[in-house]
Order: structure tokens, then C-alpha cells, then sequence
DNA sequence: TTGATACCCGACCAGAATACTATGGTATCA
DNA sequence: TGATACCATAGTATTCTGGTCGGGTATCAA
């Protein structure tokens, strides 16, 4: 189980946004230099500010900042963002389960591990990142 | 983040195993039966043998029994065997971080979010799921 | 000894997802 | 008006997933 790229961008972009939260817009060229490509990170952002995480700024001197404050935003509001929702087995996912269900504690396990990752996800901020 | 059907499948399987702890090899045939396709999980039991959470016997009458008690096999187990580790981000999973490591919390955060969860799994044993 | 059973193993393959790249827009402001 | 910088969609090479296929080998019963 590996996360993809777009999560790990997606998070250094936020963590490179959060600590500019004061600075005003900060351009797609700026945050590339964290080392993702430019034209790819485009859509990611594009992603982040359609999930209402960041604003953008057209024009001169525009770019991207955060639309909250950095202790408003969590791991899990980006990953969610990156990636959509944690669904480990399609089981839990679209309730498509086999006809054990629900006496399965198979299920069971998937989704009290679900519960534990989104909590832990959930705990941690931009913020306490900085 | 979503687990393939390779660490589903298995779990299931060693699940299957499980139920028929002392009831001896149980065939390929017979474990399909919990619906997964036989040639592919042919495949799968393979890597658990090679893991050594299973042990084969092979000819009339063979097939496939857990190769220690339930009590001792844990969902981990079953998923690095099926899936490798854990492995969220590469900047964990072979060292190759970015430049401004080791003072990354974002890669503390991967840390601890990557212990969580291997702590998780590593508490849950077959005979909790029996 | 022979044949049926059942595991072993590597190669192959179609389709989906990933990780980009390319191109042509549109908004803003100096 | 033109340079800057975001917006949006389409294309694409590579890898991963989820299998299938075919030909083995070990074991045992008749």
C-alpha cells in the first residue's frame, strides 16, 4: 500500500503555501521549485482550490494561498482532496459486501482501521507542520 | 489510497485457513471457493507459502493449511506478505528525501502516521477474526 | 507402473491508473 | 497592448492490476 505522488505534491504545495500564509500569492513557478513539475502541479492545485483549500489570483503578480488559516486545514482535508476518500476495501466503500455481511469481522477490521487512519489524519495541521 | 485485491484476497483466504485450522490441507478448489478466481489465487497462496505463513502439501489429497496457529498470524503479516511493506511515501521507504531532511516534519508526520498503522494491524491476530 | 490429483512456476496480456506533457485558452495589470 | 500567470482539456509513455495460459513436478491409489 503506497500513497501516489499526487498526495505527497499535494501536501508539500500546502506546507509551501502554509508557510507563506502572510506573504501574499505565491506563483505556480514559486512553489514548483519544491520540486514537482510545473504543468503537473498546476492541476493538483487545481484540485486543491476546487476542494476550497486554496484561492488563486489571476494576472501579475498573482498565484496561490491558502484559503484558511493554516491551523484550519488538516493532513486528511488534503489527502481527501488528492486522492478522495480513504476506502481500503470496496467492501466498506459502496456497502458491495459479500454475503457474510455483517456478521464478517473481516469487515469489522477494515473498517475500525479506516476510523483510526482518518482520526490520525484528522489530528495533524498545516500548522503543527510548521 | 486504496488496498489492491491481492492483500483482500489473501486475508480472505488465510481467513478461510483459519476456520479449518485442524481439519487438514485444504484444496485450491476448495478455498476458491470464497470467490476468488482459482488460477489467480494459485498465484497468491504461492506468496504466502514463500512468506511462510502457509505450508503445502502437494498430490492427491494435498493442499494448503496455515503453518502456525492463528493465534500467531497477524493481519500484517498477512498484507506485507501480499502487498510489501507499508510504504507511504519514499521519502520513508528508501531514505531518498528530499534535501531538507532530517528537520522534515512532513516526513515525521509519514513516521508516525506509518507506525499507527503498522501497530494497528500488527494487533489484530486471525483468531480475533474467527 | 500408471494415471489422476493437486501444487509449482514463469510467461503473457488487456485494461486501468499514474505521472506527466502539450496546447490553447482567459484574466489582470503595468 | 502585451507580458504575466492562472485555467482547462487532451494526449501519452510507463507502470500496476488483475487476471489467464501452458507446461511442469510431487504424491498416492489402483
Amino acid at each position: 500500500m503506497r500513497l501516489s505522488t499526487r498526495g505527497k505534491y499535494g501536501l508539500y504545495a500546502m506546507h509551501y503555501l502554509a508557510q507563506h500564509e502572510n506573504d501574499g500569492p505565491q506563483s505556480l513557478s514559486h512553489i514548483a521549485d519544491i520540486g514537482v513539475p510545473k504543468q503537473y502541479l498546476e492541476q493538483l492545485l487545481g484540485g486543491l482550490r476546487r476542494s476550497g483549500l486554496i484561492r488563486s489570483v489571476r494576472g501579475v503578480n498573482g498565484g496561490y494561498q491558502i484559503a484558511k488559516p493554516s491551523s484550519e486545514i488538516t493532513v486528511l482535508d488534503i489527502l481527501d482532496a488528492m486522492e478522495g476518500p480513504l476506502e481500503l476495501s470496496d467492501c466498506i466503500a459502496n456497502g458491495r459486501c459479500c454475503s457474510k455481511a455483517p456478521q464478517c469481522r473481516v469487515r469489522d477490521m477494515w473498517e475500525k482501521l479506516t476510523d483510526t487512519i482518518n482520526h490520525e489524519l484528522n489530528s495533524v495541521t498545516l500548522k503543527d507542520m510548521l
